[in-house]
DNA sequence: CAGTATCCTGTTTGATACTG
DNA sequence: CAGTATCAAACAGGATACTG
């Protein structure tokens, strides 16, 4: 790795890494993304897959989601409604970077959080 | 991509793809880091390099890296003080991660925002 | 079923001033 | 130089209740 490739990272005093930490850096984006990478699914479906998410949450990302492009939403006219969610193509490209981070993670948070624990009782 | 493999995300609830966003996203973490990949830098160099982080934030930010085994700090006792700050190899080893996610940035923001004009248009 | 509407909480960030 | 202390603002997220 050359450092001067995190130019991409710095280039414009952190703007345009900030741009999509603020889309995907919250508590619900990434794992909606994902599991929509299962195909089309219903508000239920979402909810029922997602451990620990309320509607509200729900319904928020998925709007700031269709927002910005990465899911669509496909309202029925039916009774009682029926409301279908899907990745779009920019959707479905987050997932190979989303998954780069979830492999670092993988790898190295047992050993970030033994330094943390060690931190910890060096320090306050 | 196979959607089983975002079991990586999705495993465990999301726990620990949190656990890495809780480190890694907030304003300043990766700005630092990808600043630290020149090499090793003084705090007065970070305050220089990285336009508009206050002080304290750096501070902040810079203890959270220590304590995560991301960043090594090194006090010189000189009059006047001299502290210096280098990656760790897992902290160097979150730079490929990082960068892929900014690449995505760099080649899906623009739509993205587009995405967005429209639909603030289109709706509130 | 698929949401909205309110209220409330903790956390993150920033501004400013001060110090060994 | 490299921080710390204090205060205040902003925001994200959750609990609960209600609805077309």
């Amino acid at each position: 790795m050359e450092y001067e490739h995190t130019c991409l990272i710095r280039g414009d005093g952190g703007q345009t890494i900030r741009a999509i930490l603020d889309r995907i850096c919250n508590k619900w984006t990434l794992l909606i993304v994902a599991t929509l990478d299962q195909g089309t699914l219903r508000f239920s479906d979402l909810h029922q897959q997602i451990p620990g998410i309320s509607q509200r949450m729900l319904t928020l990302t998925l709007r700031h989601l269709e927002s910005d492009g990465l899911v669509a939403r496909t309202v029925y006219a039916e009774v009682p409604p029926r409301v279908e969610y899907t990745l779009t193509a920019t959707g479905k490209s987050l997932i190979p970077p989303a998954l780069a981070l979830a492999g670092w993670a993988i790898e190295h948070v047992p050993h970030i959080e033994a330094s943390r624990a060690a931190y910890q009782a060096r320090n306050g």
